[in-house]
DNA sequence: CCGTGAAGCTTGTAATTTGCAAGCAAAGTA
DNA sequence: TACTTTGCTTGCAAATTACAAGCTTCACGG
């Protein structure tokens, strides 16, 4: 997935060459439902990915302006912009489906519950709290 | 992304592990949206991957039980899973998420208003129809 | 201030994976 | 029976990834 032009104009595509990799998705994932704001935050995430592509994805991240990154250096902070916030629907669909799938998933069983039963409040809670974060950036 | 074991139980990473790659959402949105069943129909898709791409991507979504094959050699046919049916949500809201952040995106708009405004019954139309192409394929 | 250490990256390199071109067998078709 | 698609597989150069090492800036203790 090196292209300098779009394949295609294709909805599904765009997502694709927005984070159609094995980690942008795990670093919106940390900015989203963790706690997870730096660089080694994310490098200390469960699945291990390697500096340098960490480098990478969050440098591609901020250029299609999913992502957006405050202070430099030993104090860089990571958010979601309101374009990556808006990723939030289809990673709670993503999560439901993982955790109807996959029989040894994480996902809390009660996490998925509220998903599939109150999936307008749960949704209202996160882009509350994650604009709020992303507001306070922009002092 | 060539590993043998999973990298963290997370719902997300679950779902990388599935198609966190380039190209297997295509082959799913192919199967999901469009007419395209054959192999040589992907091949044919705007974006255009390379065949041994493809036969790898076929071969791991049926694999992971996203895709069935009917027939054999010329007359093969590709098929959603109730698995890859299940996806069907979260494609709708990249589709939405896209349709509302590319600004050159190929979704149609009437799609996009009936994906907002009448979702429930949107996926039910998929749904029953795809469904009912994966029956035939059991006779 | 000066040394130390951690955070945030960058660079080097070997191993994988991809993209592109050929090749090939089986099933239609003429 | 020869010809043509279709559905792949194989070979190889080029790009990308994983892993390790190194560099630089900044905070903190003494």
């Amino acid at each position: 997935m090196k292209r300098t032009v779009r394949r295609s104009d294709c909805p599904i595509n765009y997502a694709l060459e927005m984070f159609g990799d094995g980690w942008s998705l795990l670093v919106i994932r940390d900015l989203m439902f963790t706690e997870r704001r730096t660089y080694s935050d994310f490098l200390n995430a469960e699945e291990g990915m390697a500096t340098n592509i960490l480098a990478s994805r969050l440098k591609k991240l901020q250029g299609d302006g999913l992502v957006r990154k405050t202070g430099t250096g030993r104090g860089a902070r990571y958010a979601l912009t309101p374009k990556g916030l808006d990723l939030l629907p289809a990673m709670l669909e993503l999560i439901a489906w993982s955790g109807k799938h996959d029989r040894f998933t994480g996902a809390p069983k009660g996490f998925l519950t509220r998903i599939q039963k109150d999936r307008g409040r749960v949704m209202a809670e996160f882009r509350s709290r994650l604009s709020q974060e992303y507001e306070i950036g922009n002092r």
